[in-house]
RNA sequence: GGGCGCUUAGCUCAGCUGGUUCAGAGCACCUCGUUUACACCGAGGGGGUCGGGGGUUCGAAUCCCUCAGCGCCCACCA
C-alpha cells in the first residue's frame, strides 16, 4: 500500500467521529460493575458561537473523559447550553430592533415567542461544533437550563428557599435606564474608556443655630432635593466639630443631620459629602447605618416627582432641572464655585441615555448560613482546586460573602413565582404554581381568590441563580419523584442515575466565575444533597493573543476554531492549545502552537508509515534490536508513569509534553533508528511484533489528546485488535520492571552516539563514514553496547582496549576515555589548543570542588551522601584532568 | 482603596519539604545535512550570576525582610 507522506486530518476525523456516534462509545448509563467518572460541561450561551476559550476548555475535559473510558470507567460527560438571560434577552432585543421591533410594544409573551424561535434557530450550533473538535459528550442528555424539567426544578428552589427562610424581599440600588423605563445589569452599562466631563459644583449649605457653613461638592445638584444628611470623616479635624449639629438643604430648607461617616475621603472634594440614599449605591449604604430618611425624587422618566418639595421644579427633567438648580443657587448665593474635571459616567448599552441608580424592591438570598459548608469544604480539602493558588481567593470571598440579588428586569429567564395581591398589591405568596398560588393567598386573605386577583412578579432570575443547580438537574434531581417537599432536599436511593453520577468527578471552567458558578454549585450542593457537586475543579486560563491582548471580536485577534481545525486538523488544535497551558495560567495563542501539533501528528503518521513498509522476516533478532527493544519497553514504562504523575495533579501540558517526548524523542528518533533495517532489508519477526506492540501503547497514551488520528493509526497498524476501537480499548498502565540499570546504560549508550556526532560535526566528517571507535575500558563492561553504538553512530569497529590509536579524536565520558579515529590527519595545533581550554576549566572546577571540601562546617554539617557526591566529583574530575594531560602530552610529542 | 498572585534562557513555562536532574523543557535561534518514514524533517550547538538589595544557613532559584515592576479579583470616589 502506498500512503502519502503528508497525514491528512479532514476526512479521516470526519469518519471516526461518525463512527464513534454511531456505536454509541459516548453514551454512558448507571453499570454497577463500573466506576463512574462524570463531567457536566459549563453550558455555554446557548446563542454562542465557539471561541478559543471553549476550545482549551472542551479539549481538557474530552481529555479526563476519553482517559477515563479507557480505565474501564464509565465515563459521562453531560453537554448542555444555557439560556443566558441578559446576553440572549440583548440579542433578541436587538435583532428586533433591526426588524423594527420595540421590546416596549411588545407583550411578554411575544416577546418571549421571539425570544424562543430566537433560540430554536441558534440553539445548539455551539454544540455542533464542539463534535468538530471530537468532544465525546453523552449527546442524548444535553441540557438546557430552561427545559421544562429543568425550569420547574429551578422554580422549585426558589419556593423551597423562601420557606426556609433564605430568601427575602429588600431594597437595592439598581441601574435605571429612563429613557426605556427598565433596569438595565451592570453588564450593560457602559463607560467611556477615556472618561468625561462633568462639572463639579460647590454648594454651601447653611448651619442651623449657626453663622458656619458648609461647602460641599457634586456633579449633579438635582440631587439636592433629596439629600437627607451631610456626611463627614469624624477624622477631618476641619469639620469634625460639626458631627451632631443640623445643615439646612437650600431650597427645600429641610433641617437634615450632620453625621460622621468613615466612607468620606478626606482629600476629595472639600472632604463633605451630600447623602442622598435614594439617588446613590454609597449614599444607600450610609443610608442604612445612619437610619437615614431616603427621599425618591425621580419619576421612572427621569423628571422629577412631588418628593423634591419645590413647585417649580416638579416634572421637570433631571438635566433641565439641573440647569436651573444652579442658576438658582447662584442667584441664592449659594454657588461657591463650579470647576471641570474626568469621571466615569454610566451610560444604557441600549439608548446611551445616562443612567441612574435607582432604589428598587429586589429578592436576595441571604448567603451567609447556606454557604458555610460549601466554604468549608474547600477549605478542608474536600474539593481540590487546581491549581490550589485559587482557594485563598475563594476564601476571601466566601469569607465576606454578601447577599445575592437573584431578580433581573428582564423577560427571558425564569420568571420569580411569587403572585401578589390585595388591594394594595403588596401581600404576595410564594408557590411553584398559580393554582397553588391561588389556593396560598385564598387562604392568607380569609377571601377565595380567583387568577385575575393575582398577579406574578415581572422579573426573572439571575442566570446563575438556575446554573447553580446544572450538576443536581441534568440527572433530573429536582423531579417530583426524587424530591422530598418537606425537607428540602433530593432523596437519595431512589435516583439511580443522581447516585450514581453525583457527586461529578472533575469540573472544568474558567477563574473568573469561581464565585458565580462554581461556589454557588457547591452551596447548592451541600444544600440539597449534603454532598459536594464535584471532587476537583480544574481552572484554565484566558486565551490571549501572543500580544497578552484578550482575545475579543472587536479587536479581531480571535482565529475561528472551527478555520483553525478545518487547516490543521481537531487533533492538532487540540494539542496545539495545550502545549503552553498549565493549569490557571494563561494561553498566549499563536498559530505557531497549532502548527507544533499538526507537526507533531505528521511525525506519528510517519512513524507509523515507516513501520509498515517493512518486510517482516523469521530471521533472528540482531543483539543491537534486542536491547533496543528492552531499553524502549523500559523507557516507555517510565514515560507512562510520568504521564500518570502528571494526570493525578493535572497538569495535562506537562502530561503532553510528556508523551509528545516519549513518542517524539525516544521512539522516533532513538528507537526506530536504533532498529531500522538496511534498505531493501527485511526485519526480524520478534522486533517488528515487539515495535507494534509498543506503537500501540503509545498510541493509545495518546489518545485522549489526539482522539483522530490514534483511532486511525489503531486500525491500521494491528489488524488484530481491530474488533475494539481506541476509543475503548485498555488504558496502558505503566509495567516497569524496575530496570533502572537498563534506562542508565542507554543513557550512556546515546552520550557516547551524540559525543560521536558531535565530532564528525565539528570536524567535518561525514555522518556517512564509517569510523573505529577505541574506548579504555574492559570489554564487559560494554558488551551490551558495542552493536547499537555501531549502528547509531556509523561505526565499523567499537573495540575495548588500552590502546591509543594515531590521529584519535578523544573525549571523557564518566571517568571512561573514548578514541574515535579520525579519517583525516589531525591539526595538532588546533586539538592540543582545545584540550588545554578543557583543562583549564576542568581545573577550576576541581579548585572549586576542593574548596568545598576543605570547608571543615561542610564536611562536619552537611548530610553524609552530599559529602559524598563532592568527593566523587574530585575523584572523577582528577581522572579527567590526568587524561587531557596524557592526551595534551601525546599531542606535542 | 481591600485581597490574592507573579517576576528563572529571545518567548511560554517546569523546578515539591534548601544540598547528587540544580540551573531544566518546548518553541525560537545558529551550524551542517537533497541518508531509502517524515524539510510539517534529521544531526549537532549556543544561550540565564533564577527582578534589585539585605538577612538566616556550612550551603538559597528554593526560607525571611525590603524595594521595584507586572497581573488578577472585589469595591470604586461625591
Amino acid at each position: 500500500m502506498s500512503l502519502s507522506p503528508k497525514y491528512d486530518p479532514v476526512h479521516v476525523e470526519d469518519k471516526w467521529y461518525q463512527y464513534w456516534m454511531e456505536n454509541g462509545y459516548f453514551k454512558a448509563k448507571v453499570d454497577a460493575n463500573k466506576v463512574p467518572y462524570s463531567i457536566v460541561i459549563p453550558p455555554p450561551n446557548v446563542t454562542g458561537v465557539l471561541h478559543m476559550g471553549h476550545m482549551l476548555n472542551n479539549t481538557i475535559q474530552d481529555i479526563l473523559i476519553r482517559k477515563a473510558r479507557m480505565e474501564g470507567k464509565e465515563a459521562c460527560w453531560v453537554p448542555g447550553t444555557d439560556h443566558a438571560s441578559i446576553a440572549t434577552e440583548a440579542k433578541v432585543v436587538r435583532m428586533l430592533r433591526e426588524k423594527g421591533i420595540k421590546k416596549s410594544n411588545l407583550s411578554r409573551e411575544d416577546f418571549l415567542g421571539h425570544a424562543w424561535d430566537w433560540k430554536e434557530k441558534y440553539g445548539g450550533i455551539i454544540l455542533e461544533q464542539l463534535k468538530k473538535l471530537g468532544a465525546s459528550c453523552d449527546w442524548d442528555r444535553t441540557a438546557f437550563t430552561m427545559d421544562d424539567d429543568y425550569y420547574k426544578g429551578v422554580i422549585r428552589v426558589f419556593v423551597d428557599l423562601y420557606r426556609k427562610g433564605y430568601i427575602y424581599r429588600g431594597l437595592r440600588m439598581i441601574n435605571w435606564d429612563v429613557e426605556a423605563k427598565t433596569a438595565v445589569s451592570n453588564e450593560e452599562v457602559v463607560y467611556k474608556e477615556e472618561g468625561e466631563t462633568a462639572t463639579l459644583y460647590y454648594v454651601c449649605y447653611d448651619i442651623k443655630d449657626s453663622n458656619d457653613s458648609l461647602t460641599i461638592a457634586t456633579v449633579r445638584p438635582e440631587t439636592i432635593l433629596g439629600d437627607s444628611a451631610i456626611a463627614i470623616n469624624p477624622k477631618d479635624e476641619r469639620h469634625a466639630h460639626l458631627i451632631g449639629k443640623k445643615a439646612i438643604v437650600p431650597f427645600v430648607q429641610r433641617e437634615i443631620p450632620i453625621i460622621g461617616d468613615e466612607y468620606v475621603e478626606l482629600d476629595f472634594g472639600t472632604g463633605c459629602l451630600k447623602v442622598t440614599p435614594a439617588h446613590d449605591p454609597n449614599d444607600y449604604e450610609i443610608g442604612q447605618r445612619h437610619d437615614l430618611e431616603v427621599i425618591d425624587t425621580l419619576n421612572p422618566d427621569g423628571t422629577l416627582n412631588k418628593n423634591c418639595g419645590v413647585e417649580k421644579y416638579l416634572g421637570m427633567d433631571r438635566f433641565e432641572c439641573r440647569k436651573l438648580i444652579v442658576k438658582d443657587l447662584k442667584a441664592a448665593g449659594k454657588l461657591v464655585k463650579q470647576e471641570d474635571f474626568t469621571t466615569r459616567i454610566g451610560r444604557s448599552e441600549r439608548t446611551n441615555t445616562v443612567i441612574e441608580p435607582k432604589l428598587s424592591l429586589q429578592w436576595f438570598i441571604n448567603m451567609k448560613d447556606i454557604s458555610r459548608k460549601a466554604h468549608q469544604a474547600v477549605m478542608d480539602d474536600e474539593i481540590l482546586l487546581y491549581p490550589p493558588k485559587f482557594k485563598n481567593t475563594y476564601n476571601h470571598w466566601m469569607e465576606n460573602v454578601k447577599d445575592w440579588c437573584i431578580s433581573r428586569q428582564l423577560w427571558w429567564g425564569h420568571r420569580i413565582p411569587a403572585y401578589f395581591y390585595g388591594d394594595e398589591g403588596s401581600d404576595f405568596v410564594v408557590a411553584e404554581t398559580l393554582e397553588e398560588a391561588i389556593q396560598l393567598a385564598s387562604e392568607a386573605s380569609g377571601r377565595q381568590l380567583k387568577e385575575e386577583d393575582l398577579h406574578q412578579d415581572e422579573d426573572v432570575l439571575d442566570t446563575w441563580a438556575s446554573s447553580w443547580l446544572f450538576p443536581l438537574a441534568v440527572f433530573d434531581g429536582f423531579k417530583d419523584e426524587y424530591f422530598n417537599k418537606e425537607a428540602g432536599t433530593l432523596l437519595s436511593g431512589k435516583n439511580k442515575e443522581l447516585d450514581y453520577f453525583y457527586p461529578t468527578d472533575t469540573l472544568v471552567t474558567a477563574p473568573e466565575i469561581l464565585f458565580f458558578w462554581v461556589a454557588r454549585m457547591i452551596i447548592a450542593g451541600y444544600e440539597y444533597t449534603g454532598q459536594k457537586p464535584f471532587k476537583q475543579v480544574y481552572l484554565t486560563g484566558i486565551v490571549r493573543d501572543k500580544l497578552r491582548r484578550k482575545m475579543s471580536k472587536s479587536l479581531g485577534n480571535s482565529p475561528d476554531p472551527l478555520d483553525l481545525i478545518a487547516k490543521y486538523g481537531a487533533d492538532g488544535v487540540r494539542t496545539g492549545m495545550l502545549f503552553s497551558s498549565p493549569a490557571g495560567n494563561d494561553l498566549l495563542f499563536d498559530e505557531k502552537l497549532v502548527e507544533q501539533g499538526r507537526n507533531f501528528a505528521n511525525k506519528i503518521w510517519n512513524a507509523f508509515r515507516l513501520i509498515k513498509s517493512w518486510k517482516i522476516s523469521d530471521i533472528e533478532a540482531p543483539s543491537a534490536n534486542q536491547f533496543a527493544v528492552k531499553w524502549m519497553i523500559e523507557r516507555t514504562n517510565e514515560g507512562l508513569t510520568q504521564l500518570e504523575d502528571h494526570f493525578s495533579k493535572f497538569r495535562m501540558s506537562d502530561a503532553l509534553m510528556t508523551i509528545y517526548k516519549l513518542i517524539w524523542n525516544d521512539f522516533c528518533s532513538w528507537y526506530l533508528e536504533w532498529i531500522k533495517p538496511s534498505y531493501g532489508a527485511p526485519i526480524d519477526k520478534k522486533t517488528y511484533n515487539a515495535s507494534v506492540n509498543i506503537f500501540s501503547r503509545l498510541m493509545r497514551a495518546l489518545h485522549p489528546f489526539m482522539p483522530f488520528i490514534t483511532e486511525e493509526l489503531w486500525h491500521n497498524i494491528n489488524e488484530e485488535e481491530t474488533q475494539t476501537p481506541i476509543i475503548i480499548s485498555e488504558w496502558p498502565e505503566p509495567k516497569s520492571t524496575g530496570d533502572d540499570a537498563l534506562l542508565r546504560q542507554g543513557d550512556l549508550l546515546f552520550e557516547i552516539v551524540q559525543n560521536v556526532r558531535n565530532l564528525r560535526n565539528t570536524k567535518q566528517i561525514s555522518p556517512k563514514e564509517s569510523l573505529k571507535l577505541v574506548i579504555h575500558a574492559p570489554a564487559e563492561d560494554f558488551k551490551d553496547l558495542t552493536t547499537s553504538l555501531q549502528k547509531l553512530a556509523n561505526l565499523s569497529e567499537v573495540k575495548c582496549s588500552s590502546t591509543q590509536p594515531e590521529n584519535a579524536f578523544s573525549f571523557v565520558l564518566r571517568s571512561i576515555e573514548y578514541f574515535l579515529e579520525s579519517p583525516n590527519t589531525i591539526d595538532a595545533g588546533a586539538e592540543k589548543e582545545a584540550l588545554e581550554k578543557e583543562l583549564s576549566y576542568a581545573e577550576g572546577f576541581l579548585k572549586s570542588v576542593d574548596k568545598k571540601l576543605s570547608n571543615e562546617r561542610f564536611v562536619n554539617n552537611a548530610p553524609a551522601e552530599v559529602v559524598e557526591v563532592e568527593k566523587k566529583k574530585k575523584a572523577d574530575t582528577e581522572t579527567k584532568i590526568q587524561s587531557i594531560k596524557e592526551a595534551i602530552k601525546k599531542l606535542g610529542s
